[in-house]
DNA sequence: GAATCAATCCGACCAAAGTCGGAGCGAGCC
DNA sequence: GGCTCGCTCCGACTTTGGTCGGATTGATTC
């Protein structure tokens, strides 16, 4: 039951460390203020982002939503300079926003700010178009850095962030079924169970676990329980 | 492996479900303001809850820290009428710091803010000697109201709350034994593993994660494992 | 069309997980 | 003392999990 594989090859994927620091109220070419669209499912949370945006002299923060789907409407009526977005809401995902509103609008800016640092978290925020990732657990510079520099036509990804993505192993990508199998994993239900969810065979389900388990890089179903759920990969 | 044992009994703990929105700026007896210290790692969120908090005229934050051996001192300087706490945070927990202010302070009033929900999380924060438990989720009005019941020396435990802990199975303390072991199983550790690392047989292990899996009422040690992490019994 | 690659599928084998029944030990309680 | 109760401990048995080798299919490439 225990397995030793092991894999070197790595990959980076994005650039821009951080820096750029100039805090509210800094010195900024007066012009029209960034005009900046939150969402965040948790009340006090949006409290302390929009005091933070509106203290800062050259961005305000023009309309706020707890969901997904209560965004996507006032996304169409503001278009907003940036949608400052948690990943993790009730209903639609943040990631599924991004995506559904890039493709009517591919220029639209994103910064990502949620409290998941996981590697997938963060690759499938990116993948969708974020231009900014970073962390609540960061100081409020961090935040208004980011939203100038997405302003500006850049990124920002902190250190963390960028760390987090360079120990992506390479081969981690789970193809459609894996992800299923995975899921029903977390779920705490067992081969048999998995086989007759899936209309399969127990020692097929054996075999796509095999699979992710060396994609994943760990020895049992338990490992993989915990990995899949600190990167990201699944939620709860 | 499969296991089907059933409990039924199931036991209440606290009263008081919610109510009181009289919301930031409602008519207050003028009088000295709720001294409030603040404990959170996430300085976003810290701006949230003080801006909150300021906007409410009876009461006012003090301090704020963004650990609790950061809290320590600032708590004995200013000796704040209500601590609001964060349970998760680097280094000493938020219950640690809740325990170790109460046996010098056994007056210390304490309002916990967080995003978890898990029972066993709640049921660690009020055994510590929490006066409220409240999620971050929650509109503001509930901090509110939280500060203001527990600063008149009642409870403030919202439904959702009340319902999480109405969930527990009597029978699910784990003994301090059986919590090692439950933490090594999260870990990913095999029997074996846990075995040599207790310096105990594995045969033993074998019966402590039996008896981990009946109070958990589970199966499996990956259920075991999932059930533990979203009831707030171990963490990550 | 041959070759390659990846995903899905399967059965037989071995090692680990979990069950069952039982034993020693300390704290507390008539 | 004699009793119970809970925690810790253990060995032999059954079930499940994970490995290995191999087969099929469909898409891509040359």
């Amino acid at each position: 039951m225990r397995r030793e594989g092991m894999k070197a090859e790595r990959r980076m994927r994005c650039d821009m460390p951080a820096g750029d620091t100039m805090g509210p109220g800094g010195r900024v070419a007066e012009g029209p203020r960034i005009r900046v669209l939150v969402i965040d499912d948790h009340p006090i949370m949006r409290v302390g982002i929009a005091a933070i945006i509106q203290a800062t002299r050259d961005m305000t923060a023009i309309a706020q939503a707890g969901s997904a789907e209560e965004a996507l409407p006032l996304y169409e009526k503001h278009l907003p300079d940036i949608t400052l977005i948690d990943l993790r809401l009730p209903g639609m995902s943040g990631v599924d926003f991004i995506r559904a509103v890039i493709t009517r609008h591919p220029e639209a800016k994103f910064v990502v700010l949620t409290t998941y640092e996981g590697d997938e978290d963060i690759h499938q925020a990116l993948e969708a178009g974020a231009r900014s990732y970073i962390i609540k657990g960061m100081p409020h510079d961090a935040l208004v850095s980011a939203l100038r520099r997405v302003h500006a036509g850049g990124r920002f990804l902190p250190p963390p962030v960028t760390r987090a993505l360079a120990s992506r192993m390479p081969d981690s990508e789970l193809s459609a079924r894996e992800r299923e199998v995975l899921l029903l994993m977390v779920g705490g239900r067992s081969n048999r169970e998995i086989a007759a969810a899936l209309g399969i065979t127990e020692a097929t389900v054996k075999c796509h676990v095999s699979v992710i388990l060396m994609r994943l890089n760990v020895n049992d179903r338990t490992q993989a329980v915990v990995s899949a759920l600190q990167r990201g990969i699944v939620h709860l």
